[in-house]
DNA sequence: GAGGGAGTATTACGAAAGTTATATTGGATC
DNA sequence: GATCCAATATAACTTTCGTAATACTCCCTC
C-alpha cells in the first residue's frame, strides 16, 4: 500500500519537481496539487491523502492558515511545511496550526522522501536547524521573561505567589510580614513592569 | 580539530561500547567516561568538553540533574540524552534542563556517531518518536485546558478578556453589556471552575 | 559617615472585585 | 405547554486590591 501525497506549491518549478521526484518511487503516489490554498481547501477534504507537502507562501491563503482549516475536515493528513520561513514565528505557528514535520526549501529530493516516509511512520522530520529552534522553544516555555531582571529578589518571590492566585493576606501569611509590606511590594511591581494590576503583571512577567 | 565529548552511562558495556565505537573516527576525542552523575559534575567543568552523551537513569543523581548543574558551570557544552526514557516527562524535563538532542538506546552506534555530529554543528538529532512527542508539546503549548469545556461560548469569552487583564468596566464596554452581567458571568466562572478569583480561573483554564 | 536602595511597617482612602438575591427574556428540550 | 438553561439586568453589600504619603532599619557603596 503507498502512501498517499498532496503538493501545494505555488511556484511552478518547486511544485512538478517535487511530484515528478515523489511520483518516481512505488512507495508513493501523487494524488493532488495545487497553486494555491484555496483550491487545496476544497480539494483536500475529498481526497484526504496520508500526507501534504505545504508551502507557507502562498498567494492569497497562506499555507498555515490552510493547514488550520484543512486539518478541521480532515484530522487523519499530515502536514509536512516546505518552506524557506526559518523564522521562530512562523515555525511556531505552523506547528500550532498543526503541521508534524518542517523542511526548508534547501532540502535535497531524496532527504524531502525520506522525511516524508519518517513523518509517515509517526516520526516529526524537520531541518536541523529548525529542530534546534524547536528545541529551544520547549526550553523556554513558562519561563520568566526579562521584565523580571528588574525586580529585587523578594519581589520576585512574591510576584511568584501571587501568579498562584494568593490572597495579599495569604502571602503575607507565608512570607510572615503585614500584609501592608506586600502591598508595598506589590505596588512597587506594577510601577517597575508599568502594569495597573495582578494579571497584567502576571502576564508580562512570564510571556503570556 | 576534532570534536570533544564526554560520556555518562553506568552500564558498563554500554560505556565502554560508546566510547570504542566513537574513537574510531578522527572527527572525535573522547576525553571524559563517568560512571555517574556526580563524577561528571566533579569533572566536566574543568574538562569542557564539546558534546556529552548523557544517560539518565544514574545511581545516585540522574542526568537531567546532572546536565543542569553542568550547564550553570560550562554553558558551551551540549548534551545528548542517550536514554530508555520517551516518556513526555522525561522528554520535557530533559530539554528544560539543556538537553540539546535525545537519542533512545535502540538507535545504532552510526546513527549516534551522525547526531553527534549534527548536534556539534547546531542542530538537535531526536529519534523519530521523540521528535514528535516534543513538536506535540510546542502544538499544545497554551491550550485550553478541559476545564473550559463546562463553560458557556459567552462565559469563554469573558475569559479570554479577564485573563488579558481587562477591568470589568474595560469587558461590559467590549462587548456591550453593562458592569453587572459581567460580574455575574465572572462569578459562574468561577462556579464552574470551582476556583474564588481571577487569577485561580485563568490559571486553571490554561494549564498554569 | 553620607547617601542610596531594599525591606519592613502604619495609616488612610478610593477603586475594583467578588457575593448574594431576585427577575426577565428567548431558545432548547421533553 | 412546561421546564431548563444561557444571557441579560438591577441592587445592595463585603472583601480585596491598588494608590499615596511617611518612616525606620540594615546593608552596601562611595
Amino acid at each position: 500500500m503507498s502512501i498517499s501525497i498532496a503538493i501545494v506549491e505555488d511556484l511552478e518549478a518547486v511544485r512538478n519537481g517535487l511530484k515528478d521526484f515523489i511520483s518516481l518511487s512505488t512507495d508513493f503516489l501523487v494524488v493532488g496539487v495545487f497553486k494555491t490554498g484555496e483550491e487545496a481547501l476544497a480539494e483536500l477534504p475529498h481526497i484526504t491523502p496520508d500526507i501534504v507537502i505545504m508551502d507557507i507562501n502562498l498567494p492569497g491563503m497562506n499555507g498555515i492558515e490552510c493547514i488550520r482549516r484543512v486539518k478541521d475536515k480532515s484530522p487523519g493528513t499530515q502536514f509536512m511545511m516546505f518552506t524557506v520561513y526559518e523564522n521562530d514565528e512562523k515555525v511556531f505557528e505552523a506547528l500550532k496550526a498543526g503541521a508534524s514535520g518542517y523542511l526548508l526549501k534547501n532540502t535535497g529530493l531524496l532527504e524531502i522522501v525520506e522525511s516524508v516516509k519518517e513523518l509517515h511512520e509517526g516520526g516529526s522530520p524537520m531541518s536541523a536547524n529548525i529542530a534546534r529552534k524547536i528545541v529551544n522553544l520547549v526550553r523556554d516555555t513558562g519561563k520568566e521573561t526579562a521584565f523580571m531582571d528588574v525586580l529585587s529578589p523578594r519581589e520576585k518571590e512574591i510576584l511568584k505567589l501571587l501568579a498562584k492566585g494568593l490572597l495579599y493576606k495569604e502571602i503575607s501569611h507565608q512570607l510572615q510580614i503585614t500584609t501592608g509590606t506586600v502591598r508595598i511590594h506589590i505596588h512597587k511591581i506594577y510601577e517597575k513592569l508599568h502594569v495597573q494590576n495582578r494579571t497584567e503583571a502576571i502576564n508580562k512577567a512570564f510571556g503570556k
